[in-house]
DNA sequence: CCTCCTTTTAGTAATTAATCCTAAAAGGAA
DNA sequence: TTCCTTTTAGGATTAATTACTAAAAGGAGG
């Protein structure tokens, strides 16, 4: 895991193995304060404030992607491209690969699905013609 | 606009008509900040606390859909199915016909794109389960 | 146009998420 | 071991949202 870090231009500190170790050994989606609450255990002196640099820090790096669902900030150590489906009761955040929602996706794996979000994002005309 | 909002059960208040003559006239992404600073003026009174509990009503009504969109929650003028682009620099949000980008969304509309996220949410299995 | 019950509103307080700031501590290359 | 840079903890700060409550207003029925 330390190797893993280093490839990836990061320093080592007892913290951001904690983080590497929570997050990257399987799939996860998890929010800062989750993070936080798990690790605090084991590293009694741990601050959020760090949670949200090391997490800051693993996104730039490319070992996390950050992903908006239901109004909530998670991250998700799986960074290729895939969907997503949230349960709006419990707030179950489940991995989709791509493929598997082409056509019809009112019933997804067992789910009941009703909505369905689609966001682009990058830059706006306007802002493009402002900074290339 | 009167008629509009006793059709969908919901009381008359001059809050509520400024709310929807903002909201409703036209397509918009406002979130409820950007809904209390336009109305500041016309109502003095009003209070913050009163555009979200409207909102919600509008929501509930099935007037307004309230989206999630690179971190930010706005209500969307517009209820049929349809997608977003979002800048993620000056922030815009545009609509989308779903048809629009059906293959290949890397560029559209002149946009530059690089993201898109897709969530679909509903029940998860546990959910379904126990609660029908 | 009254009356009365229910809903809505304003205002304040409380919560929560996230960022800013600074000094102390730690990482790691030479 | 030394020294420079990065990271961390902790507290302060900001912003978004919800909770609470008493007062005000809507509107149905007389």
């Amino acid at each position: 895991m330390e190797t893993r870090l280093r490839e990836h231009g990061l320093r080592i500190t007892p913290q951001r193995l904690a983080v590497a170790e929570l997050m990257l050994a399987e799939p996860v989606h998890l929010s800062p304060q989750q993070v936080y609450e798990q690790l605090r255990s084991r590293l009694p002196s741990l601050s959020p404030n760090t949670i949200y640099l090391t997490l800051d820090h693993f996104e730039k790096a490319g070992l996390l992607r950050r992903i908006h669902v239901g109004g909530r900030t998670v991250f998700d150590s799986r960074t290729e491209r895939h969907d997503h489906a949230c349960c709006r009761r419990c707030g179950l955040i489940q991995d989709l690969p791509a493929s598997s929602v082409e056509h019809a996706p009112l019933t997804i794996r067992r789910w009941r699905i009703d909505a369905e979000s689609r966001v682009f994002s990058g830059l706006c005309p306007a802002c493009l013609e402002r900074e290339g």
